[in-house]
DNA sequence: TAGCTTCTGCGTATGGTCTACGCATTAAAG
DNA sequence: CTTTAATGCGTAGACCATACGCAGAAGCTA
């Protein structure tokens, strides 16, 4: 109890709605939950830059000031809203299931959650993960390790290299998609364009590795975008591996 | 020749050099350089939210306006000034070097690169690099894998992983520094704070996993900050590994 | 040398952004 | 019934990026 009073960030507590409502003055006419789902609905619609407190605020039919009744600035909107975006995580590892199927299971949800809303990846994050499925994500990732006889820190940095790996890529990945849809070219189309400008720019230039690359075929289809995920995560994982073995042996 | 027209983004055409100048009008009073310079002391001093375009105009003694002269909108500046502050990747891996310490290196490089521009993690990604020192970083970070047996790919694929990680380890240690920095208190002390908020969230509530790692120490000090940055990349690199000696045994 | 063309710097103006402040209204507590 | 506190929100201030157009500078051509 002497740690009963950890403070924590004003828009953490609304978050985990551990904000008394001491129920004194008018009843509210919206909650926090409807304030994120508009927002949400306007990125989703149109973009995170779209998400202006105006705009939100139209979204639900009341006045722009009325939401920093509900949120102490925009930045912790946008906070509230990737976590509550991100959803709940995968299930938990079944106790027959490995470590390291888990893991993998709990990295293709990452991007899962990342692909079903893209405006994510352009929330700046501040910091580790506090909020409510954010935390709840972490408490999956940890269970995907349990018995592998690493260590706390082992663990969570394990998490940490995994989930980071996941977003990179799923950023990658929508940076391209995008890109495609505004210039009206298939994602494919358009990582052979970035090929060709690399010859175009590295040409007289000293880049030996980059035109020895040009000269074997670095073009990928469809198919093989999900197999970089795979030979990302798979090198990552035979890392941890050679790790778990290592302590089970000695 | 026939793809000698591979047609540029403006900004990058603009960062290579590569736009002619008839000189038919007046003679121009700045450089790009002037101006990414301008940004990027900003950027500096006051981080990436102050850099606006009056900011920087000011900073130079030109108007707003001019500005839009050598960039064509604030987002490309902001790129530009991240490659620019990149500045020249570490020395490309010596002859009688094995890739894993030059892969090593390079991504040693890659954090300070970051941790001397803390405002660089703020810059919105868009695609893979083409800015000059971000082509290259990448040169280098391929050199590293020469002969190892890596499909072109593959390699391709290993430098992203690499970078990828050491730009969320970096963005996540700026993170704490500066909220440390903020709070007055030391990054140690906010990482301990950040494990005793989690243990007043998780309380009550089913998170075994993390209920369990509050019962391990998990604190870090300011040693251990290092330790995790090389164990996340131990791990990689093991990954990696076991895949380069695969190819050489089969 | 005269005129034409093109490029420069930049003043003005438009339509946005976030949010501090204060006020009238509402509802519960004493 | 009075006191107290919380709500919705109108107004206003301080920025912001950038479209447009113009006056002047410099080179090219005749």
């Amino acid at each position: 109890m002497s740690d009963s009073d950890v403070d924590l960030p004003e828009s953490i507590e609304l978050a985990w709605g551990l904000r008394e409502r001491p129920g004194k003055g008018p009843k509210r006419s919206l909650t926090l939950e409807q304030v994120l789902a508009a927002g949400i609905r306007v990125a989703e619609a149109d973009g995170l830059a779209a998400v202006s407190m105006s705009r939100v605020a139209g979204e639900l039919g009341v006045a722009t000031m009325s939401l920093y009744r509900y949120v102490p600035a925009k930045h912790d909107l946008l906070e509230l809203m990737a976590d509550a975006a991100y959803g709940p995580p995968p299930e938990v590892r079944r106790p027959d299931e490995g470590w390291r199927p888990a893991l993998a299971r709990w990295a293709a949800g990452n991007i899962a959650a990342i692909h079903r809303h893209p405006w994510i990846r352009h929330v700046p994050v501040g910091g580790p993960p506090m909020g409510p499925n954010g935390v709840r994500w972490l408490e999956h990732g940890l269970a995907a390790l349990r018995g592998t006889g690493l260590r706390a820190d082992e663990r969570v940095s394990t998490v940490m290299l995994v989930s980071g790996y996941a977003r990179n890529w799923a950023s990658l990945t929508a940076d391209i998609t995008e890109a495609a849809a505004r210039a009206g070219q298939s994602a494919e189309e358009l990582g052979v364009r970035y090929w060709q400008r690399l010859e175009r720019l590295t040409r007289g230039g000293s880049y030996p590795e980059i035109r020895q690359l040009l000269t074997e075929s670095v073009v990928e289809n469809a198919e093989e975008f999900d197999a970089e995920w795979r030979f990302g995560l798979d090198r990552l994982l035979d890392g941890v591996e050679v790790l778990v073995a290592g302590r089970a042996a000695g």
